[in-house]
DNA sequence: ATGAAAGCGCTAACAC
DNA sequence: GTGTTAGCGCTTTCAT
């Protein structure tokens, strides 16, 4: 035998009988069953101290149907806007004794199927995704029955929960809030072609508004694809604007890491920001109240979408909720910093 | 009754009666257990598609003791660094069929302390943790079998798995090259005196070596503590040094959150980087290199942290294993970047 | 106030 | 190659 002391979770079982009692009283005590006599509470409580008992998690969920477990199903972890978003979830979870799983689905349209058709075997009481490949019909086509919270808009008009800001919203006054810097030429960086979620075309629909509010003419050319929400990405768009002589005076990302490797672009080809070209982004991550100089954005209420999404999945965890999917839509505001200050 | 239909998962002994066979033989195809004609197989299969099958967790893990997932404790999962590393985590957990259950310390003791103790009732396989408030013998006072591998090295010499880089080499290597770039000046910050997890002080080690090689004097001045590892306790420390009118030409930050916090300080207050001042973190995030100027920094082979960190893990859940606690040193390299530039 | 026992869905030991 | 069944630890109904 090596040092090593190999120490087996006590059951209700063994403690019932180190007790004298039966397991029902232990299982009284150890979910705070008030019907149980005093002394009997308190020689039970003892012996559970004694051993060290814990109730075993997988009897329970077998037992009474619910894991306590909740699933973020998010394209990646890394990205800081889902890395702040799941702080928040996993701290809101934990408040409603919950735990919270992290998958990553590379936005890969297999692995979000895969995720949303039933996480580990009906391991999770439910799910908080954030879809990027599967088109609103494709959320809608679920066998299995833990319920889904959607963030981030979606077309499927009250057929699924979900909780967003109005990007279209934001994205106008983001807009406005250039053109009356005084920009004209603001190139919008940010659509993803490929994806089937919406949120890049809300969007865009807000810029496009806010240009025609004003007057000012769309040109497509200042509309840049990427391919995904990368700095790398929001640099490489850069360069693309820049190298096709495309005149620009603002640039709208439509995240704020876009927004950090655009400004990054930007700089190392001499342009100074905001005096030369305005960059802002949209998320409100840590990294952008820091970058040099710090970055105008939109800042969606980060706290309150974790709250109400895990608050729209207990309503359905809960046998007598509201049957009505419903579409939430959280506070956002305009983060104005130095990335767009009117140039002198 | 509703537009919703509940679709209830079918179990193994339904799928069996349906199929016109037993459960055994049911388990035995969702098994892969070779045993079984090929024609029962067929039909077994075509009914297990039929229905749906999903295996129910629960009752796996119930039965078997393995719960398939792994828990990631770390103080806060919006940090950079630790998004990064779960990113890898979680992708390599994946490749072996675990799922990753995220929980935050916020660094505080008595959290460490009860998610070390059990989490969630036994409901995980293996823990990986990165330890701020606990020292390394709290750490050995552990009743609960589930194996636990550390991230950062401890003290606990041997005692326990981790899975670290040499920080004193980093810390001295990093120093060195701001020596070798001119510097005579250098402040460290990043100092956690209230924690006990002995990384900070590796690498004020590996700073003070350097120095000493060098023989450069050592200025207790210059050694600046923070509260937390934000940028905003970066940017505090660096007003500190620039307050207080102490003399510095470059300064090493443990974290590069703390860098980008103390790089806007300084650009803030009106000094060139790297021109008047140097300033190098320690990890390696992407905000560090889009930094303006693109961040130096010490940078850990995440992907390898995270691969052998379930390495270890995954040796530790095979009754067979090595019995031996292994301490792990991964890679490391020196990032060199503008933000510590020879002066002209 | 407490005891006895069924049963959640699965795996595997034991039959044949 | 396949059927039968015990039992993982818990909650809860039924009985006392």
């Amino acid at each position: 035998m090596g040092g090593s002391i190999l120490v087996v979770a006590a059951n209700l079982r063994q403690v019932a009988e180190r007790a004298g009692v039966s397991v029902r009283t232990v299982s009284n005590v150890v979910s705070g069953f008030p019907q149980v006599a005093p002394e009997t509470r308190r020689r039970v409580q003892q012996v559970l101290d004694e051993l060290g008992y814990r109730p075993n998690a997988a009897a329970r969920h077998l037992r009474g149907g619910r894991s306590g477990m909740i699933a973020l199903v998010i394209p990646e972890i890394a990205s800081p806007y889902f890395g702040e978003l799941a702080g928040h979830l996993a701290d809101e979870a934990e408040k409603r004794g919950w735990t919270l799983l992290v998958q990553q689905t590379g936005g890969d349209a297999r692995r979000e199927r895969e995720l949303l058709d039933g996480v580990r075997g009906q391991a999770v009481d439910g799910l908080v995704m954030s879809p990027w490949a599967l088109s609103p019909a494709d959320l809608r086509r679920r066998p299995d029955a833990a319920p889904l919270v959607l963030l981030g808009e979606q077309d499927a008009d009250g057929l699924l929960d979900h909780v967003a800001i109005d990007n279209v919203a934001a994205a106008r006054e983001l807009t406005r809030h250039l053109i009356e810097t005084g920009r004209t030429r603001i190139a919008a960086v940010g659509l993803q072609p490929h994806l089937l979620n919406g949120t890049a075309a809300r969007r865009r629909d807000g810029y496009r508004q806010a240009l025609a509010e004003a007057g000012l003419p769309h040109d497509p050319a200042l509309e840049v694809p990427v391919d995904r929400l990368h700095r790398a990405d929001g640099a490489a768009a850069m360069r693309v604007l820049l190298g096709a002589g495309i005149r620009v005076d603002a640039v709208f990302c439509f995240s704020d890491q876009l927004a950090l490797g655009a400004l990054h672009a930007a700089t190392g080809h001499g342009l100074r920001v905001p005096a030369d070209l305005a960059v802002a982004g949209f998320d409100d991550v840590e990294d952008g109240r820091y970058a040099n100089p710090p970055l105008t954005t939109v800042a969606p209420d980060k706290v309150a979408i974790a709250r109400v999404a895990l608050e729209l999945l207990a309503g359905r965890l809960c046998p007598d909720g509201d049957p009505e999917p419903a579409r939430h839509i959280v506070a956002h505001h305009l983060e104005v910093r130095a990335s767009t200050a009117q140039p002198a």
